[in-house]
DNA sequence: AAAGACAAAGACAGGTCTGTATCGATAGTA
DNA sequence: TACTATCGATACAGACCTGTCTTTGTCTTT
């Protein structure tokens, strides 16, 4: 009787396969996609071809990975700060733009992993575009549920142009650097959000 | 005395050149930098590879010249809509982004060529960052002047929110298709302008 | 008619790409 | 001890990459 030793081990805590896609992580967002082998990645992280190609049976799927593993953090990091600001939603609202904000003034900083993504990967059927997209569309979704929950007369409206200011960050800070205009999200998004909420009364 | 018949002949009238440039935008653009490679361009082009090489010494300077191309293309309809609105700032700038709403909306849009540019090219040095980065400081400097023109108190911070505003929509635009927000681009404009300058008086 | 510039076609070099196959070592388990 | 799962190392296949080279033909200018 095993159960434990059965095919695919601990289907994804491997310590190997999270190394492989850690170093994944460091080469695709640096350096981009298409830029990177898998014999560059196997390289860096001491790994071999045989093993890499048993944890992600294609690079197609490497790069999917990549790309889900950087979703769930970034909703970490979205949850971590929704859970400071309770109960306020304008006050989380603020404080979701600063930190994205300082984020892409990073020095690391080389753009929104999505956006970019999406200019590497024109096939719309690619196992990676559908991250990207759950990804915009979920973050659409919580400027949405803030929106409404700020008060604002047209939510919908706000949000949008909500995405459309940290969308603009995420690219324009990617294209220009830190000399962009990208530090003005915060204050951007303070203006939108009061004239918003300035109609409603 | 053999002047006009000395090397680099017509140094870039050459209809030969044209063709190509023109193979290589639509294949670049729809495809990608690093998805096509010179004998697509040269199979599709129905040209020698010498040719090309003879008018683009490289492929980084062909996707330079490429991407010079879109830059001068986008001046030149930004510059047919100023036309029709000199001595309005304010009505120049909600046909500026109309047009560019409608066109991250159409059918054959494949993200904004300078952010996908950036997306792929990670080497600073890289002789088509330069042009990616001359569009979006020109396209600031533009905004900025038509903000002060307009009146804006503070015509720094307006163009600031009307350039991640734009970004955005090109940005969200590519990865979403014209399902998202993009749309919304010009109500969200019209929406900062007005939020700008109610603060004047 | 002669000369020179330009273009098409294709071979070629040297490298990189993804993905597969082979071999050997190790470590845990029955 | 025998078995199995995982790993590293390496060679390999077949395709594609950029860029150079040679050959042939055509077209314009003198």
């Amino acid at each position: 009787m095993r159960f434990m030793s059965e095919r695919v081990p601990q289907i994804r805590g491997s310590a190997v396969r999270e190394k492989i896609l850690a170093t994944a992580d460091e080469l695709f967002y640096r350096e981009g996609l298409r830029a990177i082998g898998v014999d560059t990645v196997i390289a860096k992280s001491g790994v071999a071809k045989t093993t890499l190609y048993r944890w992600f049976p294609s690079k197609d799927l490497l790069i999917a990975a990549f790309l889900e593993r950087r979703n769930s953090e970034f909703w970490g990091q979205w949850d971590r700060v929704a859970a400071k600001h309770r109960e306020d939603p304008q006050g989380e609202l603020e404080a979701q733009l600063t930190w994205i904000a300082r984020y892409v003034s990073g020095p690391k900083y080389r753009g929104c992993p999505f956006i970019n993504a999406a200019a590497e990967l024109a096939d719309l059927a690619h196992p990676g575009r559908e991250v990207c997209v759950a990804n915009k569309q979920k973050l659409f979704q919580r400027l949405l549920d803030l929106s409404t929950r700020a008060g604002a007369p047209k939510p919908q409206s706000l949000a949008e142009q909500l995405l459309l200011l940290i969308d603009g960050a995420f690219a324009n800070a990617q294209v220009l650097g830190k000399v962009g205009p990208a530090s003005a999200l915060a204050a951007a998004g303070k203006a939108v959000v009061e004239a918003a909420l300035a109609r409603r009364r």
